[in-house]
DNA sequence: ACACACCGTTCCAATAATTGGAATGGTGTT
DNA sequence: AACACCATTCCAATTATTGGAACGGTGTGT
């Protein structure tokens, strides 16, 4: 396991819980020894990826805020995306959420929150696994075949039951879009629509989602045609724009 | 130089520039070879911290947006001064900035923006050195010697006549603020103040800068009460906080 | 159509960094 | 005062990292 690895896991962990830890506890977090780790967070804090507080303990370091920044710039997609998805909101009053595919994942690069008070919550960067949830499929419905073959192994018997056959994908992608009913989680509705490219591949996932509760059965079928529309204009606006389109994924 | 190092270098040479790099170009800006870059990036991309974008070339991955979210929750200062700063934003109509050292540098750990057209912009998470700007002196002004040792050797022979007698830093200790006028870039004002713990020791500084233009003599004058006294309330604030306290630096 | 140039990728022995058990020093507790 | 706990330092064994060289693919110029 490379030391870039043990970096990540120990940032992960210093950000996943609230406030800051001990090498103590830092250490059996990551499993690995307390004189490894000792290094390892001095080094990440001479860097600035960890902060040393004053009594000594280890929190997730300062630098982290400028990456963030950083890396927010650099996704063009959002710069095009936010605006259309930001009418979308306007019209449907329901979060809307755009996603990407990395590796088996989804990452979450852009959100607009709908007013309510219950709403889905998936901070910037979230990531989730392929097949679940409305942009969990469509995503995993543009991906090739080696992408599902991933997927599939890192999922239990029990999940793999649940997983949409190849054959079912193959509708999904011809009509663009997939819905879900608590299929991500419960009481969690949602429809999501492909941002396709030129070539018709994949570029991100566009999604409308709310509380169920607010849903009568016949309301998520009026997000579809919003939710594709919104698709197309993104998609018609990345090609408008070659950086963003460059740097899209 | 370790590889963490590197890694560094390689994540903050991809988000300075704008638009996505070729191998070529990051192993030159780094000045590495091809082949050890090439493992650095491919290594970055499967932890998520590097994209490859479709043409094969190589951005700034969407995993540090995570982990921006994830510093910005922790960095508990933040959540008990970002009011404050507001109020003191609003009545004085200039930008209010929070920095915090770490080293011998300061870094940006919250703003306020002034309506204004023309007005300083420091990203979350920048870092500048110490001893220069009405903020850089005040932090510096309750570093110990080492500190103050450390910045002088950053120092060119030329930018160190301009530095502060350790005599001249010790006065702003006493009242507690300092102002600087195009000191830290030509045309910008600022008036900055100690955010101090009980123990007397520095927590973060406080300031209020805004463009030289929009300031007659006497206006920086009246900042410093209003910024003194904002500084004074974060300090109430986090000691009324135990949480934010534990995790301010 | 061919050769050339450029770029990303793979390989592997030499190298240098990482490792972690054990010893040390410091702080607070019983 | 003795103990327990934690961070820190040390160093020989280990392991990952290194980078020059060779490879294969793509595009450019002749």
């Amino acid at each position: 396991m490379s030391v870039l690895q043990k970096a990540a896991q120990v940032i992960e962990e210093l950000g996943s819980v609230d406030g800051p830890m001990r090498l103590g506890a830092v250490a059996e977090a990551v499993s690995l020894p307390k004189s490894s780790t000792h290094r390892l967070l001095t080094e990440l804090a001479e860097l600035g990826l960890v902060t040393r507080c004053a009594d000594g303990q280890y929190a997730i370091g300062t630098r982290l805020l400028r990456w963030g920044q950083l890396a927010n710039r650099h996704v063009g997609l959002r710069a095009v995306a936010l605006p259309i998805m930001t009418g979308l909101r306007d019209r449907m009053h329901e979060s809307v959420l755009l996603t990407v595919r990395e590796g088996t994942n989804r990452v979450a690069i852009a959100s607009v929150d709908s007013g309510q008070l219950l709403r889905p919550v998936m901070p910037l960067g979230t990531r989730s696994p392929l097949g679940r949830g409305a942009s969990g499929i469509v995503l995993l419905a543009y991906s090739d075949e080696w992408v599902y073959g991933e997927v599939q192994q890192q999922l239990t018997e029990e999940e793999r039951r649940t997983l949409l056959t190849p054959r079912q994908l193959r509708t999904i992608r011809q009509r663009g879009w997939a819905a879900s009913d608590s299929s991500m989680e419960s009481g969690l509705s949602a429809v999501s629509a492909a941002v396709l490219d030129e070539q018709g591949g994949i570029i991100a996932a566009v999604t409308l989602a709310g509380a169920r509760a607010r849903m009568p059965k016949d309301r998520l079928q009026t997000f579809v045609h919003p939710t594709v529309e919104a698709a197309r204009e993104i998609a018609a606006a990345v090609r408008g724009n070659a950086i963003a389109a460059e740097e899209s994924l």
